[in-house]
DNA sequence: CAAACTGGTTACTTCTGTGTAACTATCCCT
DNA sequence: AGGGATAGTTACACAGAAGTAACCAGTTTG
C-alpha cells in the first residue's frame, strides 16, 4: 500500500489518468485540466510514464505533436478508479454535504 | 475524482484505512505505523472521522482507552484498496524493478 | 523577416503537509 | 508524594510539492 501510494500519490496523477481514456494530446490535457500548471503536468506525466502507466508518443512534425496514452497495464487501472468514484459519491448522508 | 483524492489524498490514509480490518486503539496503531508521528496519526484520524470513514469511540477509563474503527461506508473501501494492491504487484517486468 | 504554434524547460517563490519536541490531564500503583 | 501509562495538544521548523513567469527550438504562415 505505501508503495502503492508512491506510485498514485501524486495530488493530479489520478485524476489525470482518469481522463486519459483514450490517447490526448499535450496541449488538450493542459486545457482540460487547466487546474494543473504545465511544469507540474509534464512532471506528473513523466513519472506515470516511468511507472509505466502512461506511453508518450513524439511525432516528428511542425509543429510538434505529442500524444499520452495509457499503457495496457496503466488501463488496468481505470475500472479501480470507477469504483472509487462511485464509492465517493455514495457517501451515507451524514457526510455528503462536502 | 478530485474530490475522492480530497477525502483521501492523505499521504497515509490508505495505509491507516488498510490496517483498520478491525478495531485498533490508538497506541496500537502508533505502533505498528511508526513511521507517521503521533500528531499527524491523529490528524488524519480526525479527517477520517469527519469524512464518515473511521468511528472514533472513547472509553470513559483510566488510563484511557480510545478505538478506532471503519464505518460501513469505510470498510466498504477494502476491497477496492485490495484490488488497487493487486494491480501494483502486478506491474510489468519492465518497471517491476522499483 | 516577423509572428504564431506546440511542447516543453528553467529559475525562483510560495505553500501545504509533515516532523520534532515538549507539554497536558487523569488515574493507578507503590 | 512520585512515577508510569494513555491519548492526546501545541508551538515551531523544515522539505518537498506545487505555482508563476519568462524563455527556447523548430517550422509554418503572413
Amino acid at each position: 500500500m505505501t508503495r502503492t501510494m508512491g506510485v498514485l500519490g501524486g495530488k493530479w496523477k489520478l485524476i489525470i489518468i482518469s481522463y486519459l481514456t483514450q490517447p490526448r494530446r499535450f496541449g488538450q490535457l493542459a486545457q482540460r485540466l487547466s487546474l494543473i500548471s504545465r511544469k507540474v503536468l509534464t512532471e506528473q506525466l513523466r513519472e506515470l510514464e516511468e511507472d509505466g502507466i502512461v506511453h508518450r508518443e513524439a511525432f516528428a512534425e511542425a509543429p510538434p505533436r505529442v500524444e499520452y496514452s495509457l499503457t495496457e497495464y496503466g488501463r488496468a487501472l481505470l475500472p479501480i478508479l470507477e469504483q472509487l468514484s462511485a464509492w465517493h459519491s455514495a457517501a451515507p448522508a451524514a457526510v455528503a454535504g462536502q
